[in-house]
DNA sequence: ATCATTTCTTGACTTTGGTCAATGAAATTC
DNA sequence: GAATTTCATTGACCAAAGTCAAGAAATGAT
């Protein structure tokens, strides 16, 4: 709990009062391996802070598996683009090992949001990182090769991405498991 | 100016007092054809709302020119990462046609975000907004072909992009001029 | 430990988009 | 409106990633 805090301090650091507030609001879960925290099809209304645990957000096109994104411990897990529309998500979010989250749910925080003016800032600042966070991973599909963006993916997180499949990274850099296995044999 | 208070109550509506506060830091500005409102290397520090004209964001790699966004009217064009970061810009942003605009530059912004929490908040709604922008252009590179890709552009803004030359839409969907125009030669 | 399942690798071949080059069309400039 | 520059098209060829298929390696279950 203290390292939600923690990380929000990285953005705007919160008064005793509006803390106690917030904190709260979260509800801790658990869940092991294989899990689903969202399905395709419903709406995903809340955000979650992973203390322990790897995700992966992926969706079905045509029979296949296409991964989105990871989510490491320190990372906020979420369908964005749900929480904000409202809309059903499209993704899948699923536990690649036993996990342990902190949920805060859309009405929860939209009341945080009325109540105090330095968490609307903080759902600013969250936003506005989040934008830069889909923008710089855009920009890596626009100007790089997919070696680039292996080497790239690997620098970041190396150590928890060893335990995740090389096919699932795979689809995550728009790449067939084959051409993966052949970019790492040549090296 | 209207257009930009009628933009705004998409999101959330603002009082007159609030409005007063806000119109009274945008600046206007006119721009001929071909010119830069941002070039690389220079600080973006400023949010500008398009009354007229048609912009491309683009950077440089390797000689080449990338193409990474347009903005319309309507749009509010800025080099967001930049705006937020305050880092130099990587990409040029330059004027497609003659433009008219509205500056708001980041300070001002920033003392309208103290004094009002309604633009606090539309702040917030404005990135999340942005996110979903983004995020949706990367979800359309890692699941469709170039063609489905220039289709939903074309879908979009058909009307302003015809006006754009093809080399630039192009780059825009990541593929080089010829496959472009192979794509289209075989509707 | 053994068996079954999942994941990874490798090979042969196909497909798609990129490269280079030539030509033609369109738009700008003077 | 003629000349020049820019932009679009087309063809021949190339390179990179995808497809299909077989088998090896790793993982998990009993």
């Amino acid at each position: 709990m203290e390292q939600i805090r923690a990380y929000f301090n990285n953005f705007l650091p919160l008064t005793d009062n509006e803390w106690e507030d917030f904190s709260s609001c979260f509800k801790k879960e658990t869940y092991a391996k294989k899990e689903y925290l969202v399905r395709a099809g419903e709406s995903c209304d809340f955000i979650a802070f992973i203390a322990e645990g790897v995700y992966r957000f992926y969706y079905l096109q045509e029979g296949e598996e296409k991964v989105t994104a990871f989510f490491f411990p320190g990372d906020f897990v979420t369908n964005y683009r749900s929480f904000l529309t409202g809309k059903p998500s499209e993704h899948f979010i699923e536990t690649l090992k036993p996990s342990v989250i902190y949920k805060i749910h859309r009405q929860d925080l939209n009341l945080l949001y009325d109540r105090h003016k330095n968490i609307e800032r903080l759902g600013r600042y969250i936003a506005e990182n989040l934008y830069l966070t889909v923008a710089k991973r855009l920009d890596s599909f626009l100007h790089d090769n997919p070696e680039n963006r292996n080497q790239e993916l690997l620098n970041r997180n190396s150590k928890l991405l060893q335990e995740v499949p090389q096919y699932m990274l795979a689809s995550y850099l728009g790449i067939k498991p084959e051409t993966l296995s052949r970019i790492r044999a040549r090296k």
